[in-house]
RNA sequence: GCCCUUGUGGCGGAAUUGGCAGACGCGCUGGACUCAAAAUCCAGUGGUGGCAACACCGUGUGGGUUCGACUCCCACCGAGGGCACCA
């Protein structure tokens, strides 16, 4: 009888459930430690073998700190509302509630066959009403705090998109296409709910120092966020009174190079300056413009375009005055929409300014301004108070200048935009806001909250037609009348997606709580999430958001932690066998359930873990798996008999069998485990069991120190080794992780090597303790070495005691 | 263009602080078992030359530091990801 995957997977997972291993209690005495996976859109295609390498990552962390005696919240859940699920049910007319549900439902089968140790009681769905209850509440919070507000802006629209169009945040707009589907995006004015995501732009920016995160997703935050230092400075348009023009510069020390001013084709003020002989080509520049993509405007258009207003701004430092000009390199969207050109020292106002012919006055030392802009350090000419200053002394004493003579003061600018925070869809959370006849809006009550969807005909779910979501269809749920008679409308637009998994972690806390996000004690014991593993793809989007809300909910006391991931890791992609992207177009994507099926949930663990190193990308091999498997199957033949009795090589006596094998075996797996290098642990384990194979008896310490170290790798066939090994009733799960003595893997004798100019030219066997004149003593009288200094003299000679000698001979 | 990551046998990958390059697995070769095959067990396996001892070459390329470099420094090339007229 072999190993039988299929029996033993079964009878474990069965037994895991019944015996609710994997519940963590609320209330411990025992260090708490939280492991998260990203949780996953429950897609109609099911589980992907990208999916499970990210899961048994965090799966083998818990059951390796269970042993170690931690108490270990390891939870699942489904964020679950999505574009997808209405667009099918568009298309086939069932409810996206009921599709949803059975795709969690397939989701849930395919995950718990492999057997991660889930602690099921506290699944969640963002779906679920009692649910999205809290992710109404926190918006409330929000909009209370005015950091939720209403505002006509400049959206990225997308007409095409499938339902009727749709807004998306900047974060979602890739090369002027949607992130989703890939449809063209606009800007157009509407009105749209956004979240004042700015606010906490320095605290976002800052707080990523302390955090155990890969730095390129750190470095990507910080550009997201894109902070610049420098000043606002104000210009006063020559005739218009009172009228100003602010611009914002991190080189307000350039102030006295500056030739010209450029707004943004669609800045306010342009229509007020123009004069007259200049309003037929601005309007006609407005109008090009106004056409043309984001695209259009930075990958096609390398060549620099603009028209003259007709009027000039005063230099508040000097006079002089500047012509105003508009053109498209200057974006309406960043800083104030309108720069001060310093052509000598910016590429950019360089090439404009030749263009133009546009005057170029250099005001730092160095470069030539005949051939480009200088960007470089130097000194300060040409610049009245500033000159001879450095960079940094003649920004501070310009800054102090224009703050003195109210013409500007410093300035923080971001990159980042707050968030827009509405979709035009059915299937996600409503806005709970009632907007009433009289003009005024109200929150729906706490007390009456959650604010459930309303349950749609598949005619009521076909696009409204006006830009407005499907649940403007929904009459008898849109029109609400008060006590007093007022009528209202409440708001139609739906939360994005990234809103219900941008707290989901502080709800498994506490899963089932009906009168608060989570209790408050919960909170505090288990706190923030000690490791966080997932797809790098979230790198801004769904972790800055998550990160924003954590600060909300910092800053009203509900949570004691101001980062809610203190350690994340973006585990690699599993490519196909030819190294792409497994698709379906490129016929290279392999199913888990197929590997489950074949080979067994062990194997298919064992081998994600060892192709390679966590966070790089790896291809797969149909090889790599039954290599795996027939390493599982080694393992159990190693232990069991073919009659399924146990081997009996077993052996109490205490010799030096394995000894030390063993114990350096439970040190490299215990420190790659703690290091997640899950590959090397797997083949140390590997080494132990060829070595094993060696040996006629197999000392029972070591064999069950070994099965317990393989549990978190091959947990259903460590369960049976050890039920056969001990005949425990028990799991091994909290049978206290294996210790290594450090004695024994001290040797009394070392292998020295000898190299005879770096090179290793011979090797001898020493007692572990000798000392640097005995190592090179023995060098020198060794054979080999003396036949290559055959002929030279002896320069140098380096020992480290315990390692090598090296020769230097001439 | 800028930022981040990365480059090691036929393949996936290993190498602690600068100290034996290629652990472990796959594949391949040979042996044992078998009537035979599969499975299994054992052994070998970076390249070139040599019967062999051994020698030389070898971690993307070129240079440098060092007694010694996959590891540190400089320049370049390739791959992956991110950002892109950000004032």
């Amino acid at each position: 009888m072999g190993y039988d995957h299929k029996a033993i997977e079964k009878k474990w997972q069965n037994f895991w459930d019944e015996d609710q291993t994997f519940v963590a209690p609320d209330k411990s005495d025992k260090e708490k430690f939280y492991a998260l996976d990203m949780f996953p859109y429950p897609s109609g295609q099911g589980l992907h073998v990208g999916h499970p390498e990210g899961y048994t990552a965090t799966d083998i962390v818990s059951r390796f700190k269970r042993a170690r005696g931690f108490n270990v919240l390891h939870p699942m859940g489904w964020d679950a509302f999505g574009l997808p699920a209405e667009q099918y049910a568009l298309k086939t007319g069932h409810n996206p509630a009921t599709f949803t549900d059975e795709n969690i439902q397939t989701f849930k089968n395919q995950v718990k066959s492999l057997g991660f140790s889930y602690d099921w009681n506290r699944e969640i769905k963002t779906t679920d009403p009692s649910y999205y209850k809290w992710t109404q509440w926190i918006f409330e919070k929000l909009y209370e705090m005015g950091l939720a507000y209403e505002d006509e802006i400049m959206v990225n629209w997308a007409p095409d998109f499938p339902g009727g169009g749709l807004v998306v945040a900047n974060e979602e707009v890739i090369n002027g296409k949607t992130e989703r589907g890939g449809y063209p995006v606009y800007r157009k004015p509407m009105k749209q709910w956004v979240l004042r995501i700015t606010a906490y732009a320095d605290r976002l920016i800052d707080d990523l120092d302390d955090l155990d995160w890969p730095e390129a997703i750190k470095e990507q935050q910080r550009h997201w966020i894109g902070r610049s230092i420098g000043a606002s400075i104000r210009f006063a348009v020559d005739g218009h009174d009172g009228k100003q023009i602010e611009v914002f510069s991190t080189r307000p020390d350039t102030l006295f190079g500056a030739s010209y001013l450029v707004l943004s084709p669609e800045h306010d003020l342009v229509d007020q300056i123009t004069t007259a002989d200049q309003k037929a080509a601005v309007a006609t520049y407005q109008e090009e413009i106004a056409t043309k993509s984001d695209l259009e405007r930075t990958d096609l258009n390398k060549d620099k375009s603009g028209v003259f207003t007709g009027a000039y701004a005063k230099n508040p430092v000097n006079g002089e005055l500047l012509p105003i000009w508009i053109a498209d390199y200057v974006l309406a969207s960043y800083g104030t929409g309108a720069v001060m050109g310093v052509p000598a020292h910016d590429q950019r106002d360089y090439d404009f300014a030749k263009k133009f012919d546009l005057r170029i006055t250099p005001v730092i030392e160095g470069g030539d301004i005949d051939k480009e802009a200088y960007s470089g350090e130097g000194v300060h000419i040409n610049s009245g108070f500033v000159d001879g200053l450095g960079k940094q002394e003649a920004i501070d004493k310009m800054i102090a200048w224009l703050e003195e003579n109210c013409a500007g003061e410093k300035k923080v600018n971001y990159r980042l935009r707050d968030w827009i925070f509405s979709r035009q869809r059915y299937w996600g959370e409503p806005i709970p806001v009632i907007h009433w006849e009289d003009g005024t809006q109200t929150l729906v009550p706490e007390d009456e909250l959650p604010l459930r969807l309303p349950e749609m005909t598949e005619e009521q779910l076909k696009p409204s037609g006006t830009g407005e979501s499907p649940l403007a269809n929904a009459k008898d749920w849109l029109e609400v009348t008060r006590e007093d008679g007022m009528k209202g409308r409440r708001e139609t637009n739906t939360m994005p997606q990234w809103a219900g998994s941008s707290w989901y972690f502080l709800r498994y806390i506490d899963a089932k709580n009906g009168e608060a996000l989570a209790d408050p004690e919960k909170l505090a014991y288990w706190k923030n999430v000690d490791l966080y593993v997932g797809g790098a793809e979230h790198a801004v989007l769904h972790l800055l958001y998550a990160r924003f809300w954590n600060k909300v909910l910092y800053d009203l006391g509900v949570v004691k932690d101001k980062e809610p991931f203190q350690k994340l890791v973006n585990q690699g992609m599993i490519l196909g066998a030819n190294h792409e992207k497994m698709s379906k177009s490129k016929g290279n994507v392999v199913n888990p359930d197929d590997i489950v099926n074949e080979y067994g949930a062990d194997t298919l663990r064992i081998y994600e873990m060892f192709m390679g190193p966590l966070t790089q990308n790896k291809p797969w091999s149909e090889e790599g798996v039954t290599g795996s498997r027939r390493w599982l199957d080694r393992v159990w033949r190693l232990l069991i008999n073919e009659d399924g009795s146990i081997t009996d090589k077993l052996t109490d006596k205490a010799d030096d069998t394995l000894k030390k094998e063993y114990n350096l075996t439970v040190k490299k797996v215990t420190e790659d485990l703690e290091n997640m290098h899950f590959n090397t642990a797997i083949s140390t384990l590997m080494v132990f069991v060829n070595d094993a194979y060696k040996e006629d008896k197999l000392p029972a310490a070591y064999m069950e120190g070994f099965v317990q170290m393989l549990a978190p790798f091959a947990p259903h066939l460590a369960e049976e080794l050890w039920q056969k090994l001990t005949g425990s009733k028990e799991s091994i799960t909290y049978v206290a992780w294996p210790t290594y003595d450090e004695e024994a893997l001290v040797d009394d004798t070392k292998e020295i090597i000898f190299q005879v100019n770096g090179k290793v030219r011979s090797k001898q066997v020493l007692p572990a303790d000798a000392s640097q004149d005995d190592l090179i003593a023995a060098a020198k009288a060794d054979e080999k070495v003396q036949k290559n200094l055959d002929g030279l003299e002896i320069k140098k000679i380096i020992a480290i005691p315990g390692k090598f000698v090296n020769i230097v001979a001439k």
